[in-house]
DNA sequence: GGTACATGCGCC
DNA sequence: AAATGGCGCATGTACC
């Protein structure tokens, strides 16, 4: 498995982004749906480049304008350069892909996550144009730019100007490139910002690949959610005299004042209000109403049901219905690599415009309903869906920066930690089971503190067993409050400058510092690493990813796949990741990490089968 | 008619 | 006074 990946991953060295030996390079594109390249409806009108001084055909310009079949006769200048860098790179790879580059060959750096990484997690403008203020280049506004921001297709722009201001773009990036890497590497940036540009050519791919509906299972589905919505509608019209129960304003009155609910209280006695002091209607309060009358019970009832109708059928199955309608059941999103505080990826769906809506609508592939997942296919007849996870990443994650042997004892003797949670709420005067249970596991791991008293002795147990986490995190908590920032062992830095104690002794943003690290380690980092060597190593497979959630990856495979896919989710989620934390962090990863691996006809199918690695580093009991 | 904000809810 | 993190999308409402 190990011939299928290039030298950088062999050779794991962030200082590769310090070569001399580097090409950056801009695209200009039609601007159908901002120009992206997996709508055959776009092509390529420009692609300009310069040269390092170490590449080697010599420092220098280049440019193509045509496109992307004219830019394919350019390839092996890429090939030939050591890094290739660009601003949002992900946009201008698709567009390589489309002229014929393999991606698995070339080493990306993308200056846009650079200002990303150097931020953390503070938000700072992340356009060419901020980014070049900062590292002393002041922007002109030109002519070109303002014709491309008022909707002027680049293909009709004069060829000379589009020609100079695309050039202007390639200095401008790789003045900010040039300063932009001695800064990460000054700040022990480096490995971060390897990690983060790693991925992004994977991503670029995944994308292009988009997600296919079963057309049948989405009717199915749309019909009897209609159906029943529509049923459940006239119903509510009918108790209620016809109030619009999507209006929070309309229900809060409904609610309080016709059926004359007191308002739920929160464990002080204080009534819960939504942010800005209006009678909440969200489903949760609406649960801790206290019902005494027919009405009420009906019309809660009812609420409840639309909410969830009416969500799944806005949110996804109009959606879904309209791409196996209009689009061939294969619809995209994108994955943002510079939105998140802690830098997790984020989705954003791309729109589409239906004939049967007047808004265009998009779903993004992140907060997939659940229900919804068994609706995605293969676009390939016999092939199956498979998807593998990393199993309890957070928890041992949390226990490798806690470096706690209670943790690790759980983990390597198959404990049943919601059992535990379970017990202790029932001990504590609150009878509960362990589907119910889990629900509170890890609520403390993420800084949680609050509920009813059983859940605040269960929290109190929680941080008592795992005294070593939780001891690490205070110890983050009073770094902040000394400093105003937390330097995570990896190097990436995440900043709260307003953390002050209160009378109390209670410090703001207790939470967040507690949450981020756990979160960033395992899904920024792990996950990531983990996406990037399975994205390379079935290079020479006829599986391909598809989508990517946060501990997750799903993929499309043939039946014959099956066997291989399964062994290689094991390399990549643990030994690959054992490795490059090593390596390129010098992180002992002394906890086991593991991965559940589930193959079927739809996605989210088929039975879950869970293999955990040891680590050939292992924490040393005390 | 369009934009910004508030609210609610889906996922990990 | 309150106190679990991170997102993106749809709808209603206020306002220009």
């Amino acid at each position: 498995m190990m011939d299928n990946l290039p030298d950088f991953l062999v050779d794991l060295d962030p200082d590769r982004f310090l070569s001399t030996n580097y090409i950056v390079f801009d695209t200009e594109t039609t601007n159908y749906k901002n120009g992206l390249a997996m709508f055959p409806e776009n092509s390529l009108v420009l692609t300009c480049w310069s040269r390092g001084p170490g590449h080697p055909r010599g420092k220098g310009q280049g440019k193509c304008y045509g496109s992307e079949y004219d830019l394919a006769g350019h390839l092996e200048e890429f090939y030939e350069a050591d890094v290739i860098v660009a601003h949002n790179a992900k946009f201008d790879l698709q567009w390589l892909a489309r002229a014929g580059i393999d991606l698995r060959r070339v080493l990306v750096y993308d200056t846009m996550i650079g200002e990303y990484v150097i931020a953390g997690n503070r938000r700072v403008q992340l356009t060419l144009n901020a980014t070049a203020k900062r590292y002393g280049r002041e922007s002109k506004v030109d002519t070109v730019s303002t014709m491309i921001s008022a909707g002027v297709c680049p293909s009709t722009i004069p060829r000379e100007w589009l020609t100079k201001y695309c050039h202007q773009d390639v200095k401008v990036c790789e003045h900010i490139f040039l300063r932009q890497r001695r800064l990460l590497k000054e700040h022990g940036l480096l490995p971060v910002q390897f990690t983060r540009c790693l991925l992004t050519p994977a991503l670029a791919d995944i994308e292009m690949n988009g997600m296919v509906l079963d057309k049948e299972r989405v009717y199915e589905t749309y019909n009897e959610y209609n159906r029943q919505f529509l049923a459940k509608s006239k119903e509510l019209d009918a108790l209620t005299g016809g109030i619009n129960w999507r209006s929070p304003k309309q229900v809060a009155e409904y609610l309080y004042d016709v059926l004359g609910f007191e308002e739920a209280t929160d464990y002080r006695g204080e009534p819960i209000r939504t942010k800005t002091g209006n009678r909440a209607t969200d489903s949760d309060t609406i649960d801790k109403l206290k019902i005494r009358t027919e009405d009420q019970r009906k019309f809660v009832e009812l609420k409840q049901e639309l909410n969830k109708l009416g969500a799944a059928l806005s949110k996804s199955l109009e959606f879904f219905k309209g791409v196996c309608d209009e689009q061939d059941c294969k619809f995209f999103a994108q994955f943002n690599q510079t939105v998140t505080r802690t830098h997790r990826l984020s989705s954003s769906g791309i729109p589409m415009l239906f004939s049967e809506f007047k808004k265009e609508k998009s779903v993004q592939f992140q907060n997939m309903d659940r229900n919804f997942k068994k609706l995605f296919r293969s676009r390939h007849d016999g092939w199956l869906m498979a998807e593998a996870d990393g199993a309890q990443l957070e928890f041992r994650v949390g226990g490798f920066l806690g470096q706690d042997a209670m943790v690790y004892y759980d983990i390597t003797h198959d404990v049943d930690i919601h059992q535990f949670t379970a017990d202790t709420l029932t001990a504590a005067g609150q009878p509960t089971n362990r589907q119910e249970a889990k629900a509170h596991t890890f609520k403390p791991l993420y800084g949680g503190n609050s509920g009813t008293n059983a859940e605040k002795e269960y929290y109190s147990a929680f941080r008592e067993k795992y005294r070593g986490l939780y001891e690490t995190q205070r110890g983050w908590v009073n770094q902040v409050l000394n400093n105003k920032f937390l330097q995570t062992p990896w190097g990436l830095r995440y900043y709260w400058p307003d953390t002050r104690m209160e009378s109390s002794g209670y410090v703001t943003n207790t939470q967040s510092i507690f949450n981020y690290p756990v979160q960033a380690l395992a899904t920024a980092e792990i996950i990531p690493i983990a996406v990037v060597y399975l994205w390379h190593r079935s290079k020479d497979m006829q599986m391909f990813i598809v989508n990517t959630i946060h501990d997750s990856v799903i993929c499309e495979i043939p039946p014959d796949e099956q066997e291989l896919f399964k062994e290689l989710s094991v390399q990549c989620f643990t030994h690959d990741v054992y490795n490059y934390l090593d390596k390129v962090y010098n992180l002992q990863f002394n906890f086991p990490l593991g991965t559940g691996c589930k193959i079927g006809e739809h996605w989210s199918e088929g039975e879950e089968i869970k293999t955990t690695v040891e680590s050939r580093w292992k924490l040393q009991e005390s």
